[in-house]
DNA sequence: CTCCACTCTATGCATACGCAACGAGCGGTC
DNA sequence: GACCGCTCGTTGCGTATGCATAGAGTGGAG
């Protein structure tokens, strides 16, 4: 089996665990209190230094397109989740940061997805199967990263 | 660190490479022809016998809701590329089966595609890695399917 | 200092999506 | 054979999304 082809077996096996395991997850997911997509926009804004992306970066972290993200954006900021400013060093940014409220939303399902998370993959495979499953889409996801930035 | 945690954070892993790399291939998937989740389906349609499921069936390998993946059949069907007829076995039932246009369509679409999953995907990782990251993924979507169908 | 090419985010519009509900079909019970 | 609970796919509706575009801001060249 040549290389090419080794690639594209790899990404369709990731591409399908990734919608079945997604399938199980949304399921059970508390999506009347937010959606998944806005979830991981938060878990984003959450792991950043002060919990702060300029919109441009932030969109860079997430599956939408750049007028969705702002969109998305304006709407939990309406809820009190998040806060928008402008950015002091480039006026044409604008800068995401998560409230108190958001943190507090986030860490609230957060607890609940984790529980799913660990149940529907925790029960798939071993430890040690987790954690080279984990250091493989780490390098993956570095090396496109990567290439988005070079191409650009 | 508990396996609780190794399991989320395999899978944050997980997703994030999943969204990384689909944001690359996305940047260069030829949309003006087909969506990405509209190749998915035909692709699960090629997938099959005689290219061939009917639409439960089919709607349990996508990321969309039931009346949606009805919708896109719709969509497919208007376009010629797929044919709906209703299952003799089941008179509840539409079976979706995947036409010769579909197919020529599928495979072209699938040669550019499957090139830039070899260079994105192909240019992270050995073939060792590859493989390796492939079993896993096989493994973990085996189990969570067969969750699901416990779960129901 | 002015101008211009580009960056960045927001907005208008058309389409796709999810949710809720509906109607046709099936199979089991009486 | 009739009835009922459930399955399965379709449809109506409101919202989210992507595409194209506009306008404000930046930085570098002249």
């Amino acid at each position: 089996m040549s290389e090419a082809s080794t690639a594209v077996d790899a990404w369709e096996a990731l591409f399908r665990a990734q919608v079945s395991v997604l399938r199980a997850l949304s399921a059970e997911f508390p999506t009347d209190e937010i959606s998944l997509t806005e979830y991981d926009l938060l878990f984003n804004l959450s792991r950043q230094p002060e919990h702060r992306l300029r919109i441009r970066d932030l969109h860079a972290h997430l599956l939408l397109t750049q007028p969705s993200v702002s969109r998305m954006v304006d709407r939990l900021a309406a809820r009190g989740l998040v806060a928008k400013s402008t950015d002091p060093s480039d006026g044409r940014g604008t800068i995401v940061t998560l409230t108190d409220d958001g943190h507090e939303l986030y860490r609230r399902v957060g607890v609940q997805h984790a529980r799913s998370i660990s149940r529907i993959v925790g029960g798939a495979l071993s430890p040690a199967e987790l954690r080279q499953l984990a250091a493989l889409c780490v390098k993956l996801r570095t090396a496109t990263a990567h290439e988005a930035t070079h191409a650009s």
